[in-house]
DNA sequence: ATCAAGAGTTGCAAAAAACGGAACACTAAT
DNA sequence: ATTAGTGTTCCGTTTTTTGCAACTCTTGAT
């Protein structure tokens, strides 16, 4: 097993809502032995990959890694074309939007974009979401072949609806989620690819469920699929299918 | 050398305006052995701290590095309360706001906020500026001792005018830059420590020199001090100093 | 003050890497 | 067909990494 392996695995750990890590806690949740995580954690810190927090044994992410994600957005055309169509719809409505990829059966949001409105969803980006039980996750699933969702699912409990679900988004042309994730809070999101990278992600706006009535939320599916179209359309995205009006 | 420190060289690469690399990109920068440069992108591929883009054989950050940023963010209180305060200014004022921390002489931002106005800086998350050039930077250096500083820039070309320069911003209460980095632009910022972690952050807002005479700067700089002060009194950063009104 | 428990660090020999060099594919352009 | 540019693979050698156990340091209870 290469070290980088290891060092990876730890970072990793810093995934799932773990603001800071110690020895010990690396031992517990990789099983390695105490000796190890400790030199590990050591040679990560002499290569600038973690730092302690103050003078104590805590360590969390080296300052460059934030960096990276900047990075990771200007390497991709799709993500920056993406975040600036949502956000505009952002502007237009004042509600937060987002920009999200999908990996494995989970969604993290790439991009956030603050809603103006005195009553908004704040935006809690870098939070990983189930794919199935997000508006976000519904509409880049849709973009897969049923054949292939049903391999990513397989024994899993969503397996059976899912398919379903992803019918009624693909016939819409965009998924929706009501007071799914988190109470009070609705979504829209709509998936485009580029075709040259393979790549997919999710335009997406949320907004606080009494704000919005039918005719707001057509208008904001409307402004997000004219961003999403107009990027297909740069794109080549011959699958996008944009929503019926 | 340890891979590690190879792995983090190949990310800190990310880092200055570089999208993507490929194997000869590496060589080029790290000057490695190329049969060196390729088993090390290989590894770096299989523990997932990078991903091609496409099929192509070029490397960007892996995606789950995504997280990281928002982890470093979630680990320090400060960062937090800092960012809450600036989105509050730039909310107010419709200007773009940083928060912003040093690495040796250089700054990077942490967070961002994008204005409301029609006219606004847009954000540039991830760019590293030198520390010396920009309010930014000088607020946060204005916290160090006066040696540090000239420790931190012996032999270096500012470090005549420096100190004079940091005497005025402590005197001031405030760092302020017009057009300096960028033309048409400019910044005030103001810098908070955490003593509990020996962390400091620079709260910084930019704006459109055209568009902001001197009371309109005055209120900003108040807007920003108040939320500079209640953070310090929260921490019990005694070395704060607000500005004079 | 003493002891015990928990956390973190350091020798040691065995095992598993990474290393540099050179040869080998593959592609694109001349 | 040739050349230049890129990326990968194969050697033996050198260097890390690993797991174990012993060791330090702090904290808190007796």
């Amino acid at each position: 097993m290469s070290i980088l392996q290891n060092a990876s695995d730890v970072l990793k750990c810093f995934g799932d809502d773990c603001p800071d890590l110690t020895v010990t806690e690396v031992v517990r949740r990789l099983g390695m032995p105490k000796a190890n995580a400790s030199r590990l954690l050591k040679a990560m810190r002499d290569a600038g990959m973690l730092e302690t927090i103050g003078k104590t044994h805590r360590h969390r992410p080296g300052s460059f890694m934030l960096d990276l994600a900047a990075a990771f957005r200007r390497s991709s055309g799709l993500i920056s074309l993406a975040g600036d169509a949502v956000a505009e719809v952002s502007n237009t409505f004042g509600h937060t939007g987002y920009v999200s990829l999908r990996d494995g059966r989970e969604v993290t949001a790439v991009a956030d974009y603050q809603g103006t409105n005195a009553l908004r969803v704040v935006s809690n980006i870098g939070r990983r979401l189930p794919a199935h039980l997000s508006a976000t996750g519904r509409s880049l699933l849709a973009r897969m072949k049923d054949e292939e969702v049903a391999t990513l699912y397989a024994g899993h409990p969503a397996a059976r609806d899912l398919p379903a679900r992803l019918a009624k988004v693909r016939q819409d042309g965009y998924a929706f989620s009501s007071q799914e994730t988190t109470p009070g809070v609705d979504a829209i999101a709509i998936a485009v690819a580029d075709p040259g990278t393979q790549e997919t992600v999710s335009l997406c706006i949320v907004y606080p469920h009494t704000l919005v009535d039918a005719k707001g939320r057509s208008q904001m599916i409307a402004a997000l699929a004219e961003g999403a179209a107009r990027i297909a359309d740069d794109l080549g995205d011959t699958a996008f299918a944009p929503p019926r009006v």
